[in-house]
DNA sequence: CCGCCGATCCTCT
DNA sequence: GAGGATCGGCGGG
């Protein structure tokens, strides 16, 4: 009758506080953390087990790095809102805003375990065979939960969609590297996850393919 | 398991 | 006009 609820243990949700600090400390702290969202049926609780920080300016893999635009207006605000955005044409991916107003911080949410409302979760990921898989990737995690362009600049602090304290992963179960996909900096071993957890992501270096020729000019 | 590759369109230069 | 904080299918070892 009723739907999914929280699932225990989800504990006390994240306070302000915690967001407004250093995007690698926020993103270490988060491996464990409960995400939310939804509610009764709607329910879709992800535990976190991949995370990757980026800093505001001075990062030059962050999409804050030439300073406020349109798309990243959200990452110059408060900490505890998502920003949300869309890329290579089809997916959506999650962050929360970190640190201090206008530093526009944040950590990308790379993936996670599905704790409850799988049969939900699977639907939005159809051809997706096992559930551990369900939440593996940013696309594949924000999916999930829902999420896409209406989510952007939601606060977890007091809105519906939530993070939970959970349970924090000891230094002993997590492994840090470079993080995904990105062309410059990748040296920096912000990307964080829990060994062997389920929705960890495999490392993929960053690849400038050539593109197709025009054919705009060039007979078909 | 691993690596290559296309899909697809928004964003900023 | 180029490139992207990705994903899943396919083919080879």
């Amino acid at each position: 009758m009723t739907g999914p609820e929280l699932p225990p243990g989800s504990g006390r949700r994240l306070t302000r506080a915690f967001f407004a600090r250093p995007p690698e400390v926020v993103a270490r702290d988060l491996l464990g953390r409960v995400v939310v969202s939804g509610s009764g049926p709607t329910t879709v609780a992800v535990r976190l087990t991949e995370v990757e920080a980026y800093a505001g300016a001075d990062d030059p893999a962050s999409h804050a790095f030439r300073g406020s635009t349109a798309r990243n207006a959200v990452m110059f605000g408060p900490a505890g809102h998502l920003y949300l955005y869309f890329v290579y044409g089809m997916h959506w991916c999650a962050n929360v805003v970190t640190g201090p107003v206008g530093e526009a911080s944040a950590v990308l949410l790379r993936g996670g375990e599905v704790l409850t409302g799988s049969d939900l979760a699977a639907l939005r990921r159809p051809g997706v065979r096992r559930t551990a898989d369900l939440a593996r990737g940013p696309a594949g995690l924000a999916t999930v939960l829902g999420w896409g362009p209406a989510t952007n600049g939601h606060d977890l602090v007091t809105g519906e969609e939530q993070l939970r304290a959970g349970r924090r992963v000891a230094d002993d179960a997590l492994s840090t590297g470079p993080r995904v996909g990105v062309s410059v900096a990748a040296q920096v071993p912000w990307r964080f996850w829990v060994t062997g957890a389920p929705g960890v992501s495999a490392y993929r270096a960053a690849v400038r393919r050539p593109r197709r020729t025009g054919s705009s000019s060039m007979g078909d």
